[in-house]
Order: C-alpha cells, then sequence, then structure tokens
RNA sequence: CGCGGGGUGGAGCAGUUGGUAGCUCGUCGGGCUCAUAACCCGGAGGUCGCAGGUUCAAGUCCUGCCUCCGCAA
C-alpha cells in the first residue's frame, strides 16, 4: 500500500517511523521550515528530520492548497493519506484522492477534545482517561466519522509532555492497526454522536495560571503545560514559570488576609505557599526569568519572594 | 545579526563609587531537649563560566568566546 504521510510535530515522529517499517512510504509532507526561538534560527520539523533520516521523499508546501502541491499528491498516487498533527485543514481536492481516504491520527478520544490541544485540554479538564483515535477526514476540523479508538487512563502525576509522549506511541500502533484494517476492507467508519469540545491553541497570556482557580485546577493546568509549552505567573514584572504545583491541604496561612495568588507562607524543604481561589499550593518546581528549572526548596534559599507578593500581576 | 537577563563554596542568592568574598539552605562536629524537620555554638568547603586587557590592586572596568534563560516569533 502505498502511502503519504503528513505530519510535523514530534508527536507524529513515532508514526513515521512504524509507517516505515509497515507499508510503502511515498512521500512525508510536513510544515516548511521556519524562523524559531531565540536568535530566530531556521528550524526543520521532527518529522523532516525524521523523514530525512529514513531517506524518505519531503514535501514542503506553503499552502496546502497549493495546485502544484495537489498536482504533486495527484501524481504520487497515494491509496492512502496518514496524517498527525499536520496543523493545517487538507482541502477536499486530496482528501478524496486516495482509494482509503485521508486518515488522522487524534490524541484524544473524540469527540471529545477537537482541536489543536486535545492532550493538554484532558488533563487542566481533570480528566482520568484519554486515548487516541483514528478518524476519516473531512472538510472540518476533527469531525470525521470514527475508525478506531484505544483508552489509557491518564496517571496522577503525569505531566502534558509525558502523555503526549506516551499517546504517539499508542497512536502509532493505532494508526497501523487502522491502515492494516481498512485495506482488508474490515473497517466501517462511524459518524461522531455525543458531546463534543473544542481546544483552542494556547499563547502567550493563556499560559498564565490563574490563582482564582481552585489549587487542584491551578495544579492540574501547570500539570498540563509541563514541560511544554510551561505555565508561568508574574512576579514584579517577570515571568516566573511554574513547572509543578502540589496542593496542600491543611495549610495555616501566615497571614490573616490574603487574596489569591498571594504568598502566604514556606514550607520547608518544599517551597513557597501561594493562596488560590480555593485552597493553597505549593511552588515545587519553578524556572524564574534568566535562570533554568529549580527545585520549589531552592528557590526559597534564594529569597526572591516574601510573604505577602501577589503572583499573578 | 529580533529585544533582554544570568553564569560567585553542594543548592539558591547578595556583593555598593575596583582594595584580600557575604547570606539562606544543605553538610560535618558539639550543645539544649522526653523528643524533633525546632533552637544554640562551632567547622569544612570558592580557579567568583573561559581567555585576554586596563590597574599598585578586578567578582567588581574593557574586549572576545562558551553556556543557561525571559520576551517575541
Amino acid at each position: 500500500m502505498r502511502v503519504l504521510y503528513m505530519g510535523t510535530p514530534q508527536f507524529a515522529v513515532p508514526a513515521l517511523e512504524q509507517l516505515n517499517e509497515h507499508f510503502e512510504v511515498i512521500g512525508v509532507v510536513t510544515q516548511p521550515d521556519k524562523p524559531k526561538g531565540r536568535g530566530r534560527r531556521v528550524c526543520a520539523s521532527p518529522v523532516k528530520l525524521k523523514a530525512q533520516e529514513l531517506g524518505l521523499p519531503v514535501y514542503q508546501p506553503l499552502k496546502v492548497r497549493d495546485p502544484e502541491f495537489c498536482a504533486a499528491v495527484k501524481e504520487l498516487k497515494p491509496d492512502i493519506i496518514l496524517v498527525a498533527a499536520y496543523a493545517k485543514l487538507i482541502p477536499k481536492e486530496i482528501l478524496e484522492l486516495p482509494k482509503y481516504g485521508c486518515i488522522n491520527l487524534h490524541p484524544s478520544l473524540l469527540p471529545r477534545h477537537r482541536g489543536a490541544i486535545p492532550v493538554q485540554a484532558a488533563i487542566m479538564a481533570g480528566d482520568k482517561v484519554t486515548g487516541v483515535t483514528s478518524f476519516v477526514m473531512e472538510e472540518g476540523y476533527d469531525t470525521g466519522p470514527l475508525l478506531m479508538q484505544e483508552k489509557t487512563e491518564i496517571k496522577p502525576e503525569e505531566t502534558g509532555s509525558e502523555l503526549l509522549e506516551r499517546l504517539s506511541h499508542l497512536g502509532a500502533e493505532l494508526l497501523i492497526k487502522t491502515a492494516v484494517s481498512l485495506e482488508k476492507g474490515e473497517l466501517k467508519p462511524v459518524p461522531q454522536t455525543g458531546e463534543f469540545n473544542y481546544t483552542k491553541p494556547l499563547k502567550g497570556e493563556d499560559l498564565l495560571i490563574d490563582w482564582h482557580k481552585s489549587a487542584e485546577a491551578a495544579a492540574d493546568f501547570v500539570r498540563a503545560l509541563y514541560s511544554e509549552p510551561e505555565s508561568g505567573t508574574f512576579h514584579k514584572e517577570q515571568v516566573i514559570k511554574v513547572g509543578k504545583l502540589e496542593v496542600c491541604g491543611d495549610f495555616s496561612p501566615e497571614v490573616h488576609e490574603y487574596a489569591p495568588g498571594q504568598i502566604v507562607g514556606r514550607l520547608k524543604g518544599k517551597g513557597y505557599v501561594a493562596a488560590c481561589g480555593s485552597g493553597f499550593a505549593v511552588l515545587r518546581l519553578v524556572k524564574p526569568a534568566g535562570k533554568g528549572w529549580m527545585d520549589g526548596a531552592a528557590f526559597m534559599a534564594g529569597r526572591r519572594l516574601q510573604i505577602g507578593d501577589i503572583l499573578g500581576c
């Protein structure tokens, strides 16, 4: 079976590796190299790097709708197009091209958490179970009929990056299974039913901790965003990234009056304690501006925060 | 060459107008205590990122480099 693969970030890499072992991968489509990060160096996507390593032809159209690209795809005569986190909608013209259609791998239990950040969204929502889904792509975002799903539990302490990593491997297997079954004609798509929600891409202030939330919700928020892309909070005009927040049940603040985000005490060997909308949370892992990640206790040793300081402004 | 901050005893920080390096934690020893993660006393431990330069004298000024990080994208 001739497979055309489309994907961009690290999440899409394991699937590419697996596919390359099971099928004839005739091409890999990924986002164009872009200036990225500090210093604005041009970077190739993880999928591109892997494709080159495997010696597969790489396509990086600026626009998927570009007629020239569509023509190129047509010429490749793919039997199936498999997509994982490519980051762009694919036009009907291409969707209808392959015999077995365009199949997408999505790291959530659709229709729950459609959209850009399903993995983080699942953790933030306090979900205990999530998974990966393969489905037939339509013109909308993650709306197509479902093919296969695989569930997995979210571990209590599991971070967004850890879960994403795990799901990328689970997803790779699911994608292979899906393709194999499709080829045998064993699968029939089932339309999505039930409640759905969309997750929007995170940027800028979306990453700031909302101290008005409950301690539990704030902790989940931080956990979901660690270690990519990192949540944070402001302190005296500077950003402090937070890697881990730990809810502390019975804690008696050192001050009588406090507001959400206010530092109300320290816990020896753990870190500063901040007040939340309800409950308290210890800053266990932190990265002050200009510094690297450090333990909450180490952060206290530097005495950058005072009891009474308010985070988030 | 996008903007900007940092690299100081094991960890986190301070170090003023250049003059033999301080603080918190940890660690080691001792003391107090029924006891302690609490408290008291004392000790060990630093080529101040690297390489040059200015100076009688540089962590502190100048130049280059390495490296970590914040914003932005």
